[in-house]
Order: C-alpha cells, then structure tokens, then sequence
DNA sequence: CCGAACATGTAACCTGTTACATGATTAC
DNA sequence: GTAATCATGTAACAGGTTACATGTTCGG
C-alpha cells in the first residue's frame, strides 16, 4: 500500500504538512504559488491529485476543520514521517543534477558573436539581478524555507560570477 | 504554424542539432543518455516525438541518410535558428530558478537530531564528492557542452561548501 | 452587498517515462 | 553466426498545466 517512491512534488507536499506548518491543502498549494522556484506553478491539477494519491497511501491524515468552508486538516502519519524522511535523505535524488535552465543555455552565448554576445550577457546579468532582489526581500520565512532561499541566493551569485567574467 | 513557445527539451533537442553535431534522432537521444543530468532519461517516448513536432513546426528539416538504416539526416532550418536563439536568449527563462532536489532537502537536515543529521551530512558529502568525479571525468566535450559541464561543477562545489559548514 | 480571499475539486490536454517492437550494420 | 550497437518508433501510463466549476467567509 505505501507508494513506492515519492515524487519531488509528493516530497515537498509532505516537507510543507509536516514542518512548515501548512495544514490544510489550500496553504499548501498557496506554499507553492508563493515560491519563486519555477519548477510548479502550484495549480490546483497537481496539487489536489497529490495530496489525495498521499492520503490514499496512507501518508497523509485527514480530519475535518471547524468551519463550513469544507476545509479538511492535513497532519503526517507515522508513515508519512518515515517516507518523508526516507525521501529527503537518500543521497542520490538530493545530490543529482537537476534542471537548471540557465546550465543548459550558457554554453550557446558563447557562440554569438561579440556585439550580440556581449548584449545578452548584460540582459543576463540584469535578469539574474532582479531575481536576487526578489530572494532578499523575504524575511517572513521558517527556518526550513530560510536555508532553500540561502541555496537559490548563493546559485544567483554563482551565476553572477560567471557572467561577470564571461562579460568581461 | 511556428511553435509558440519551446519546452526546454525541445531547446536542448535544437541545441544537440544546431550546435553539437547531433545529426540524427538517434544521436540526440544519446546524448541526452549520456548526459549527468538527472532531469531527462532521453528516453526514445521523448525524443522522438519532440523532434516529431519541430518537424512539424518547420524548425527542423530532414534528408534521408545514405544506408538503408532508415536513418534521417537533421538539421535547422532559418525558423528552427531564430527559434532556438529566442529561447537561449530570454532571460527571464534562463534566469529562473529551476528545480534543485538538493535546496528543496536542504532545511530539513537541520531539523534532525545531531547525530543522525551528522550523519545524513556526511552521505551528501561523499554522494557530491561522487557527482563531481563523474563531471571532471569527462574530456570529450565540445565547448558548448563544456561550459554546462563547468557550471555543473560549481554547483557541486557550492553545495560541498554549504555541506562542511553545516556539518561543522 | 460585493469583491477578495478562503477552500476544494474536475476535465481536457500536453509531455515525459517505461517497456516493447522492429530491423540494419558492425565487430568478433 | 551472434552479440552489441545503430536506428526508429509506438502504446499504456503517470503526472503536471490550464481553465473551469462550486461554495464559504470576511472586510469595507
């Protein structure tokens, strides 16, 4: 009955119920909308089917909320516990690659020419700018959503290093 | 009839064309196999559709190779270069965040106890040391590649960063 | 009272995965 | 000759996106 590998999507499902203190399916999906992460939009098409696939494996308890708004509250299992911790320790999914757009775009830049080159490196380095922006204007987070931002802030800075001197 | 926008693996198939060399559907799958990174299996249900629909979208042209193979010839056509060059050059695309399973795991090994977050640090320790052996293994690379090879790089070596100080 | 935010969910669609199926060429 | 590699593709399935549908509560 329990499922046999979690998605990145059930996994951050399970991180936002039981350490960030979103209770019910709506914060968890607003969680997502909120996060600068590109990877989910946090639409309701993904985040409903997850939790229901969660609850139906037994990961997930439910019990009804208060109010008439049909809220449903969401805490771990036991189980749950043990898949979410199973998931974010396994050594091969957390130190994989992943997908990094601007990995896969950098090598191409390089085969402008100079001009053109030089005029979308500067682009670059006023995109990679404004999203450091936005990560430096959070200081209403948790101290688990806190280190993910430190990790996204210091990629940002790593990708100014290298356009800096790609430029130069 | 041109595509509206190009997911990031029909980017990467007209990167493999237009750049790498990559002249058949086959040659691109393989260097998608053959790829670290763990966002695309280059799997055949993959490949040959994506590149089944920038035919379609007039970006890629086809000429039957010499052998008797089946082989067909790929390569860019004007509307496939503008194409890909408008996708390698938005920077709001390239400059987002991306999904990165080692900042989504990141805060959560702070909310073991010491001990055991001892000694899930020191796994992601030796499973990064492990990642970065396979990138500076690889010789072979063409200078497009090579830089997302050297980028690649650096993210492992920002994380070993973040992973000795937090297991310090 | 009305709009914004809360709250849950479904349906059609698109894309990627796994597994399968087929056949040609090359190296031993 | 036979195994590995080259070469192309499809079918069933899983999961995410967009857009839609429904109803509740709260602030002005």
């Amino acid at each position: 009955m329990a499922k046999q590998r979690l998605t990145e999507l059930e996994g951050a499902v399970l991180t936002e119920v039981g350490h960030r203190g979103n209770d019910t399916s709506f914060k968890v999906r607003r969680a997502f909308e909120r996060s600068p992460s590109s990877s989910w939009s946090g639409s309701a098409g993904a985040v409903y089917p997850a939790i229901a696939r969660l609850v139906a494996a037994g990961l997930i308890a439910t019990v009804p909320g208060e109010t008439r708004r049909g809220t449903r509250l969401l805490s771990l299992t036991a189980e749950g516990r043990a898949a979410l911790e199973a998931w974010f320790t396994d050594p091969l999914a957390a130190c994989s690659i992943g997908a990094d757009p601007f990995r896969l775009r950098a090598g191409l830049w390089e085969t402008l020419p100079g001009a053109r080159r030089r005029e979308v490196i500067a682009a670059m380095i006023a995109a990679v700018r404004a999203e450091m922006a936005k990560l430096e204007g959070r200081d209403d987070l948790d101290p688990v959503e806190r280190i993910g931002n430190d990790l996204a802030r210091m990629q940002q800075e790593m990708r100014l290093a290298w356009l800096e001197r790609a430029g130069g």
